[in-house]
RNA sequence: CGCGAGGUAGAGCAGUCUGGUAGCUCGUCGGGCUCAUAACCCGGAGGUCGUUGGUUCAAAUCCUUCCCUCGCAA
Protein backbone atom coordinates (compact mmCIF):
# COMPACT_ATOMS: atom_id res chain seq x y z
CA UNK A 1 0.00 0.00 0.00
CA UNK A 2 2.76 2.37 0.47
CA UNK A 3 4.09 1.59 -2.13
CA UNK A 4 1.15 3.15 -3.95
CA UNK A 5 1.98 6.08 -6.68
CA UNK A 6 0.76 8.95 -5.17
CA UNK A 7 0.48 12.71 -6.97
CA UNK A 8 -0.78 15.22 -4.76
CA UNK A 9 -2.10 18.83 -5.97
CA UNK A 10 -2.31 21.31 -3.44
CA UNK A 11 -1.02 25.33 -2.87
CA UNK A 12 -1.46 26.73 1.12
CA UNK A 13 -0.42 26.27 4.29
CA UNK A 14 -3.99 23.79 4.50
CA UNK A 15 -2.25 21.71 1.83
CA UNK A 16 0.94 21.48 3.41
CA UNK A 17 -0.60 19.93 6.72
CA UNK A 18 -1.81 17.25 4.49
CA UNK A 19 1.17 16.76 2.33
CA UNK A 20 3.69 16.58 5.38
CA UNK A 21 1.17 13.83 6.94
CA UNK A 22 1.13 11.66 3.68
CA UNK A 23 5.37 12.24 3.89
CA UNK A 24 5.10 11.52 7.57
CA UNK A 25 3.16 7.98 7.20
CA UNK A 26 5.81 7.11 4.48
CA UNK A 27 3.25 6.99 1.79
CA UNK A 28 5.20 7.05 -1.95
CA UNK A 29 4.51 10.82 -3.36
CA UNK A 30 5.82 10.82 -6.98
CA UNK A 31 4.95 14.35 -8.06
CA UNK A 32 3.61 17.88 -6.44
CA UNK A 33 1.61 20.00 -8.26
CA UNK A 34 0.89 23.65 -7.38
CA UNK A 35 0.37 27.12 -8.42
CA UNK A 36 3.04 28.68 -10.06
CA UNK A 37 5.00 30.68 -7.82
CA UNK A 38 3.89 34.66 -7.44
CA UNK A 39 5.02 37.56 -6.91
CA UNK A 40 4.49 38.71 -2.94
CA UNK A 41 5.32 41.97 -1.38
CA UNK A 42 5.90 45.29 -2.56
CA UNK A 43 9.70 44.44 -3.54
CA UNK A 44 7.70 41.39 -5.93
CA UNK A 45 9.69 38.59 -4.49
CA UNK A 46 8.93 35.37 -6.17
CA UNK A 47 7.79 33.25 -3.83
CA UNK A 48 7.15 29.88 -3.91
CA UNK A 49 3.76 28.20 -2.13
CA UNK A 50 4.08 26.56 1.07
CA UNK A 51 3.58 23.23 -0.54
CA UNK A 52 6.13 23.79 -3.39
CA UNK A 53 9.15 24.22 -0.27
CA UNK A 54 7.64 20.96 1.94
CA UNK A 55 7.84 18.91 -1.73
CA UNK A 56 11.29 20.93 -2.56
CA UNK A 57 12.68 19.82 1.21
CA UNK A 58 11.82 16.20 0.79
CA UNK A 59 13.43 16.02 -2.68
CA UNK A 60 9.61 15.23 -4.01
CA UNK A 61 9.39 16.73 -7.65
CA UNK A 62 7.01 19.74 -8.50
CA UNK A 63 5.16 20.61 -10.99
CA UNK A 64 3.40 24.14 -11.41
CA UNK A 65 1.79 23.99 -14.97
CA UNK A 66 0.07 27.95 -15.48
CA UNK A 67 -3.02 25.94 -16.28
CA UNK A 68 -3.45 22.48 -15.69
CA UNK A 69 -6.51 22.09 -17.99
CA UNK A 70 -3.95 22.39 -21.05
CA UNK A 71 -0.66 21.42 -19.40
CA UNK A 72 -1.22 17.62 -17.26
CA UNK A 73 1.31 15.36 -19.47
CA UNK A 74 3.52 14.77 -16.95
CA UNK A 75 1.00 14.15 -13.75
CA UNK A 76 -0.01 11.16 -16.45
CA UNK A 77 3.46 9.98 -17.61
CA UNK A 78 3.97 9.67 -13.77
CA UNK A 79 1.22 6.89 -13.97
CA UNK A 80 -0.38 7.85 -10.85
CA UNK A 81 -2.54 5.16 -8.26
CA UNK A 82 -4.33 8.33 -6.79
CA UNK A 83 -4.59 12.00 -7.15
CA UNK A 84 -4.77 13.38 -4.06
CA UNK A 85 -6.11 17.13 -3.70
CA UNK A 86 -6.50 20.02 -1.14
CA UNK A 87 -7.32 23.40 -2.43
CA UNK A 88 -5.19 23.05 -4.88
CA UNK A 89 -6.92 26.47 -7.00
CA UNK A 90 -7.81 25.30 -10.35
CA UNK A 91 -10.36 22.91 -11.55
CA UNK A 92 -8.66 19.14 -12.78
CA UNK A 93 -9.68 18.34 -16.05
CA UNK A 94 -10.85 15.12 -16.63
CA UNK A 95 -8.30 13.30 -18.09
CA UNK A 96 -6.84 13.67 -15.01
CA UNK A 97 -9.66 12.22 -12.89
CA UNK A 98 -9.73 9.42 -15.11
CA UNK A 99 -6.42 8.50 -15.12
CA UNK A 100 -5.42 6.91 -11.89
CA UNK A 101 -7.05 3.86 -10.81
CA UNK A 102 -8.14 4.97 -7.14
CA UNK A 103 -9.44 8.38 -9.33
CA UNK A 104 -9.28 11.42 -7.62
CA UNK A 105 -10.05 11.77 -3.96
CA UNK A 106 -10.32 15.94 -2.87
CA UNK A 107 -10.44 17.43 0.87
CA UNK A 108 -12.96 20.63 1.11
CA UNK A 109 -13.12 22.09 4.47
CA UNK A 110 -16.75 21.70 4.73
CA UNK A 111 -19.60 19.53 5.36
CA UNK A 112 -21.02 19.27 1.65
CA UNK A 113 -23.01 19.76 0.11
CA UNK A 114 -23.01 22.81 2.40
CA UNK A 115 -20.17 25.67 1.35
CA UNK A 116 -18.74 24.37 -1.84
CA UNK A 117 -16.32 26.59 -3.24
CA UNK A 118 -13.19 28.17 -2.79
CA UNK A 119 -13.66 29.99 0.87
CA UNK A 120 -15.79 27.72 3.15
CA UNK A 121 -13.49 28.32 6.10
CA UNK A 122 -14.15 32.13 5.97
CA UNK A 123 -17.61 32.09 5.00
CA UNK A 124 -18.94 29.23 7.87
CA UNK A 125 -17.37 32.14 10.69
CA UNK A 126 -19.18 34.89 9.01
CA UNK A 127 -22.60 33.02 8.75
CA UNK A 128 -22.07 32.34 12.59
CA UNK A 129 -22.22 28.54 12.26
CA UNK A 130 -21.65 26.73 15.36
CA UNK A 131 -19.78 23.46 13.41
CA UNK A 132 -18.12 22.96 10.25
CA UNK A 133 -15.52 19.90 9.08
CA UNK A 134 -13.99 18.53 6.15
CA UNK A 135 -15.38 15.91 3.58
CA UNK A 136 -13.27 13.58 1.59
CA UNK A 137 -14.69 12.92 -1.82
CA UNK A 138 -14.19 11.53 -5.21
CA UNK A 139 -13.95 14.74 -7.63
CA UNK A 140 -15.93 15.01 -10.49
CA UNK A 141 -15.97 17.34 -13.44
CA UNK A 142 -17.51 19.95 -10.87
CA UNK A 143 -16.73 22.15 -8.28
CA UNK A 144 -16.74 20.32 -4.83
CA UNK A 145 -19.82 17.66 -6.08
CA UNK A 146 -18.35 14.22 -5.96
CA UNK A 147 -19.81 11.61 -4.21
CA UNK A 148 -18.77 11.35 -0.22
CA UNK A 149 -16.10 8.85 0.95
CA UNK A 150 -15.73 10.14 4.42
CA UNK A 151 -17.12 13.44 7.08
CA UNK A 152 -15.66 14.58 10.13
CA UNK A 153 -17.31 17.14 12.08
CA UNK A 154 -15.92 19.58 14.31
CA UNK A 155 -17.52 22.57 16.55
CA UNK A 156 -16.48 26.42 15.75
CA UNK A 157 -15.61 28.26 19.14
CA UNK A 158 -16.88 31.58 19.65
CA UNK A 159 -13.46 32.91 19.66
CA UNK A 160 -12.60 31.22 16.61
CA UNK A 161 -10.41 33.51 13.81
CA UNK A 162 -10.23 31.79 10.19
CA UNK A 163 -6.69 31.54 10.74
CA UNK A 164 -7.52 29.43 13.82
CA UNK A 165 -10.08 27.78 12.23
CA UNK A 166 -7.88 27.43 9.25
CA UNK A 167 -5.88 24.87 11.48
CA UNK A 168 -8.26 23.04 13.25
CA UNK A 169 -9.53 22.04 9.77
CA UNK A 170 -5.89 21.29 8.32
CA UNK A 171 -5.31 19.16 11.64
CA UNK A 172 -8.00 16.88 11.20
CA UNK A 173 -7.87 16.71 7.02
CA UNK A 174 -4.34 15.59 7.64
CA UNK A 175 -5.59 12.92 10.05
CA UNK A 176 -8.17 11.75 7.58
CA UNK A 177 -5.91 10.94 4.75
CA UNK A 178 -3.88 8.79 6.72
CA UNK A 179 -6.96 7.11 8.01
CA UNK A 180 -8.94 6.90 5.41
CA UNK A 181 -6.21 6.36 2.21
CA UNK A 182 -5.68 2.32 3.55
CA UNK A 183 -9.26 1.78 3.16
CA UNK A 184 -9.74 3.34 -0.52
CA UNK A 185 -6.90 1.48 -1.66
CA UNK A 186 -8.52 -1.83 -0.37
CA UNK A 187 -11.98 -0.77 -1.83
CA UNK A 188 -13.66 -0.98 1.85
CA UNK A 189 -15.09 2.55 2.04
CA UNK A 190 -18.35 3.23 -0.12
CA UNK A 191 -18.79 6.68 -1.81
CA UNK A 192 -22.21 8.68 -0.86
CA UNK A 193 -23.72 10.70 -3.55
CA UNK A 194 -24.61 14.38 -2.50
CA UNK A 195 -27.56 15.69 -1.41
CA UNK A 196 -27.37 18.32 -4.45
CA UNK A 197 -30.65 20.16 -3.72
CA UNK A 198 -29.58 21.15 -0.12
CA UNK A 199 -25.96 22.56 -1.65
CA UNK A 200 -25.01 26.13 -0.47
CA UNK A 201 -21.86 27.69 -1.98
CA UNK A 202 -18.85 29.67 -0.35
CA UNK A 203 -18.47 31.74 -3.15
CA UNK A 204 -13.99 33.52 -2.53
CA UNK A 205 -13.97 36.91 -0.80
CA UNK A 206 -14.28 40.61 -2.86
CA UNK A 207 -12.40 43.01 -1.71
CA UNK A 208 -15.33 44.67 -0.47
CA UNK A 209 -16.29 41.88 2.01
CA UNK A 210 -13.66 43.31 4.31
CA UNK A 211 -15.16 46.43 4.74
CA UNK A 212 -16.92 46.03 7.97
CA UNK A 213 -20.55 47.49 8.35
CA UNK A 214 -21.29 48.67 11.67
CA UNK A 215 -24.42 48.98 11.29
CA UNK A 216 -25.44 45.54 12.12
CA UNK A 217 -25.89 43.03 14.63
CA UNK A 218 -23.14 43.25 17.13
CA UNK A 219 -22.82 39.47 16.91
CA UNK A 220 -22.73 39.50 13.39
CA UNK A 221 -20.24 42.47 13.18
CA UNK A 222 -18.40 40.49 15.38
CA UNK A 223 -18.56 37.15 13.25
CA UNK A 224 -17.41 39.15 10.22
CA UNK A 225 -14.60 40.17 11.24
CA UNK A 226 -13.10 37.39 13.24
CA UNK A 227 -14.02 35.37 9.72
CA UNK A 228 -11.60 37.38 8.14
CA UNK A 229 -8.88 37.09 10.67
CA UNK A 230 -5.78 37.42 10.75
CA UNK A 231 -5.92 37.41 6.85
CA UNK A 232 -6.98 39.11 5.08
CA UNK A 233 -8.21 41.34 8.22
CA UNK A 234 -11.50 43.28 7.99
CA UNK A 235 -11.14 47.09 8.38
CA UNK A 236 -13.19 49.86 9.07
CA UNK A 237 -12.92 53.59 7.34
CA UNK A 238 -12.66 56.77 9.37
CA UNK A 239 -12.01 60.33 6.86
CA UNK A 240 -10.64 58.05 4.30
CA UNK A 241 -7.97 55.89 6.12
CA UNK A 242 -8.48 52.14 7.00
CA UNK A 243 -8.29 51.10 9.90
CA UNK A 244 -8.03 47.12 10.82
CA UNK A 245 -8.81 45.23 13.68
CA UNK A 246 -7.38 42.64 15.39
CA UNK A 247 -7.60 40.49 18.28
CA UNK A 248 -11.57 41.81 18.94
CA UNK A 249 -14.61 40.40 21.10
CA UNK A 250 -17.74 42.24 21.36
CA UNK A 251 -20.44 42.80 24.43
CA UNK A 252 -24.06 43.58 24.38
CA UNK A 253 -22.98 46.79 26.58
CA UNK A 254 -23.94 50.08 24.65
CA UNK A 255 -21.84 52.71 24.60
CA UNK A 256 -22.93 54.79 21.88
CA UNK A 257 -24.65 54.17 18.30
CA UNK A 258 -23.66 51.82 15.38
CA UNK A 259 -19.97 52.90 13.96
CA UNK A 260 -19.32 55.51 16.15
CA UNK A 261 -15.67 55.46 17.61
CA UNK A 262 -16.93 55.64 21.31
CA UNK A 263 -12.86 55.57 23.06
CA UNK A 264 -10.65 53.82 25.57
CA UNK A 265 -12.21 51.70 28.19
CA UNK A 266 -9.95 50.12 30.50
CA UNK A 267 -7.32 49.00 27.68
CA UNK A 268 -9.84 48.68 25.38
CA UNK A 269 -11.25 50.31 22.63
CA UNK A 270 -14.76 50.13 21.49
CA UNK A 271 -17.00 51.00 18.99
CA UNK A 272 -21.07 50.92 18.33
CA UNK A 273 -22.85 48.48 16.85
CA UNK A 274 -26.48 47.47 17.17
CA UNK A 275 -27.45 45.84 20.14
CA UNK A 276 -23.80 45.91 21.50
CA UNK A 277 -20.52 47.09 21.09
CA UNK A 278 -17.27 45.72 19.16
CA UNK A 279 -14.55 45.80 21.78
CA UNK A 280 -10.81 45.91 20.01
CA UNK A 281 -7.72 45.29 21.75
CA UNK A 282 -5.53 45.42 18.72
CA UNK A 283 -5.47 48.10 15.53
CA UNK A 284 -3.31 48.65 12.44
CA UNK A 285 -3.76 52.34 11.48
CA UNK A 286 -3.11 52.59 7.19
CA UNK A 287 0.61 52.30 6.41
CA UNK A 288 1.09 51.69 10.19
CA UNK A 289 2.33 48.66 12.52
CA UNK A 290 -0.35 46.60 14.81
CA UNK A 291 -0.67 48.73 18.29
CA UNK A 292 -2.37 47.92 21.13
CA UNK A 293 -5.57 49.39 21.80
CA UNK A 294 -4.21 52.03 24.81
CA UNK A 295 -1.24 52.90 22.31
CA UNK A 296 -3.48 53.76 19.79
CA UNK A 297 -5.42 55.79 22.05
CA UNK A 298 -2.77 57.62 23.38
CA UNK A 299 -1.72 58.94 19.58
CA UNK A 300 -4.42 58.91 18.15
CA UNK A 301 -7.70 59.13 20.35
CA UNK A 302 -8.34 62.91 20.09
CA UNK A 303 -8.57 62.38 16.27
CA UNK A 304 -10.83 59.57 16.22
CA UNK A 305 -12.71 59.75 19.36
CA UNK A 306 -16.59 60.11 18.44
CA UNK A 307 -16.13 60.34 14.94
CA UNK A 308 -17.55 57.64 12.89
CA UNK A 309 -16.84 54.41 10.64
CA UNK A 310 -17.95 54.64 7.10
C1' C B 1 11.98 50.42 -11.37
C1' G B 2 3.83 49.07 -9.56
C1' C B 3 1.19 53.08 -6.05
C1' G B 4 1.36 55.20 -1.13
C1' A B 5 2.37 56.20 4.31
C1' G B 6 6.09 56.38 7.96
C1' G B 7 10.93 56.07 11.06
C1' U B 8 11.25 62.15 17.13
C1' A B 9 12.16 59.33 25.25
C1' G B 10 9.96 52.42 26.98
C1' A B 11 4.82 52.91 23.80
C1' G B 12 1.64 55.86 20.53
C1' C B 13 1.76 60.69 18.37
C1' A B 14 2.63 66.45 17.42
C1' G B 15 6.37 69.64 15.65
C1' U B 16 8.80 69.62 9.34
C1' C B 17 5.24 73.55 4.67
C1' U B 18 7.04 79.21 7.06
C1' G B 19 15.11 76.60 9.90
C1' G B 20 16.20 79.61 15.93
C1' U B 21 15.49 76.48 23.96
C1' A B 22 12.58 68.98 22.29
C1' G B 23 6.47 68.99 23.00
C1' C B 24 1.59 65.91 24.04
C1' U B 25 -0.90 61.42 25.99
C1' C B 26 0.53 56.98 28.45
C1' G B 27 4.16 54.17 30.96
C1' U B 28 8.25 54.44 34.53
C1' C B 29 10.71 56.38 39.26
C1' G B 30 10.14 59.45 43.85
C1' G B 31 6.85 62.15 47.05
C1' G B 32 1.82 63.69 48.61
C1' C B 33 -3.56 62.87 49.34
C1' U B 34 -6.85 58.71 50.58
C1' C B 35 -9.86 53.38 54.50
C1' A B 36 -8.19 52.29 49.58
C1' U B 37 -7.12 52.42 44.15
C1' A B 38 -5.44 51.31 37.59
C1' A B 39 -8.27 57.71 40.66
C1' C B 40 -6.27 62.68 41.97
C1' C B 41 -2.00 66.33 43.12
C1' C B 42 3.44 67.57 43.04
C1' G B 43 8.26 66.43 41.30
C1' G B 44 12.11 63.58 38.50
C1' A B 45 14.64 60.39 35.03
C1' G B 46 14.70 59.14 30.06
C1' G B 47 15.92 61.76 22.99
C1' U B 48 23.29 62.80 19.51
C1' C B 49 14.87 63.57 16.17
C1' G B 50 16.72 56.01 11.33
C1' U B 51 21.63 56.60 8.47
C1' U B 52 25.35 59.37 5.04
C1' G B 53 27.03 63.83 3.05
C1' G B 54 25.75 68.92 2.00
C1' U B 55 23.53 74.17 2.49
C1' U B 56 23.50 77.72 6.76
C1' C B 57 25.71 81.88 11.97
C1' A B 58 22.07 78.00 13.17
C1' A B 59 18.90 71.80 10.71
C1' A B 60 14.01 67.19 13.67
C1' U B 61 12.82 71.06 9.91
C1' C B 62 15.84 72.49 3.38
C1' C B 63 18.85 69.34 -0.49
C1' U B 64 21.40 64.36 -0.84
C1' U B 65 23.04 58.69 0.12
C1' C B 66 21.65 54.35 2.12
C1' C B 67 18.82 51.24 5.65
C1' C B 68 14.31 49.67 7.95
C1' U B 69 8.81 49.24 8.93
C1' C B 70 3.84 49.30 7.23
C1' G B 71 -0.83 50.00 3.95
C1' C B 72 -2.56 49.13 -1.18
C1' A B 73 -2.00 46.40 -5.54
C1' A B 74 -0.63 41.53 -7.41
Amino acid sequence: MKNKRIVFMGTPNFSKKVLSALIEHGYNVVLVVTQPDKLFGRKRILTPSPVKELAISHNIEVFQPLKIRNDYQRVIELKPDIIITAAYGQIIPKALLDAPIYHCVNLHASLLPKYRGGAPIQRCIINGEDKTGVSLMYMDEKMDEGDILAMEEITIDERDTSSILFDKLADLASVMIVKYLPAIFSNNLSAVRQEHEKATYAYNLKKEDEHINFNEEVKKVYNHIRGLLDNPGAYGVIEGKKYKFYDVAYTDEIYTKPGIFYGLVGDKLIIGAINGSIIVHKIQPEGKAIMEANAFYNGYGDKVKGLKFE
